[in-house]
DNA sequence: CCCGATTCCTGTAGGC
DNA sequence: TGCCTACAGGAATCGG
């Protein structure tokens, strides 16, 4: 599933070949993504160069000289550089066909992905207006996540996971940086000192920073079309790791769950 | 405002 | 082996 270093590397990925080509053709052939696919995007994006592609949260951002593509993955998207002809198939809905012979193919099973145009800035769009932090920048530190769990008494790993507060912090590195960083995932958010929110920041850009490297070797599978899930599964400490003796004291790891997602912890090592 | 619950969707895993 | 059900997850939005 595409996290932040995912969509990073994909962004990485597709920029070399998408940069100064001129956009062709587009076909949809599933309007009913999270979002509806509009109809006249085929009209819009005719004959419109892209000039970057830039990453906010894990929106990819298509810039072009008369407006942005604004794709997000879902938890099931991927993007992939085919020759033209290439026959679609299953769950391929969107092919953005590029000057350069090669089609951008948007493929999503589960639907849960978007694909949208905007004539206007992107950050001002709805979905990425209210956005907090980018994990990696030197805007998110400790300092402010202190300030902005002030008085909060939701969870802190919830709290992690809600975009307004940082963006990019999905599920399982939720779960896997409070473990490095000793924090019991139900712990009030409100109620974590300055010291241990210094530890858990950096914490985060680290475990970050460490998938975006595993993130190269996701890319590599998946441009090589074998698409296997599960790379980062040995990397992880806690994650889907329920019953296995904790890596630091052997006590076993409980899952448990917390704002409707799977939550895991060492009931030992974190408090 | 705050925060928990619901919702979209399909592939996969587990039970029988 | 095969059918059936439960579940996973990003994130907007609803409801209390």
């Amino acid at each position: 599933m595409p996290e932040l270093p995912e969509v990073e590397t994909t962004r990485r990925g597709i920029a070399p070949h998408l940069a100064n080509a001129t956009i062709t053709g587009v076909t949809i052939r599933e309007h009913r993504l999270r979002w509806p696919v509009a109809a006249d995007m085929a009209k819009r994006l005719a004959g419109c160069t892209i000039n970057s592609v830039n990453r906010r949260a894990k929106y990819l951002l298509l810039n072009t000289d008369s407006g942005t593509i604004i794709i997000h993955l879902g938890m099931s998207g991927t993007l992939r550089l085919v020759k033209n002809g290439t026959p679609p198939k299953k769950h391929d809905h969107v092919d953005i066909e590029i000057d350069s012979g090669r089609i951008l193919r948007f493929n999503d099973p589960r639907r849960f992905g978007c694909l949208l145009w905007t004539g206007d800035h992107p950050l001002s769009h709805p979905l990425l207006s209210h956005l907090g932090p980018e994990p990696l920048s030197s805007a998110f530190t400790g300092h402010y996540l202190h300030t902005a769990s002030t008085g909060r008494r939701i969870a802190i790993k919830p709290h992690l996971m809600n975009s307004s507060i940082v963006v990019g912090v999905g599920n399982i590195y939720a779960s896997e940086s409070l473990f490095r960083a000793g924090i019991h995932p139900k712990r009030a958010a409100g109620r974590i000192a300055r010291k241990r929110m210094m530890r858990l920041t950096e914490t985060i850009k680290l475990v970050l920073q460490e998938s975006i490297h595993h993130g190269g070797t996701t890319l590599r599978d998946f441009y090589n079309g074998d698409g296997k899930p599960g790379y980062f599964s040995n990397e992880l400490a806690v994650y889907n790791r329920q019953g296995e003796a904790c890596i630091k004291c052997r006590q076993p790891i409980r899952q448990i769950t917390l704002g409707q997602r799977s939550t895991f912890y060492c009931p030992t090592c974190q408090r």
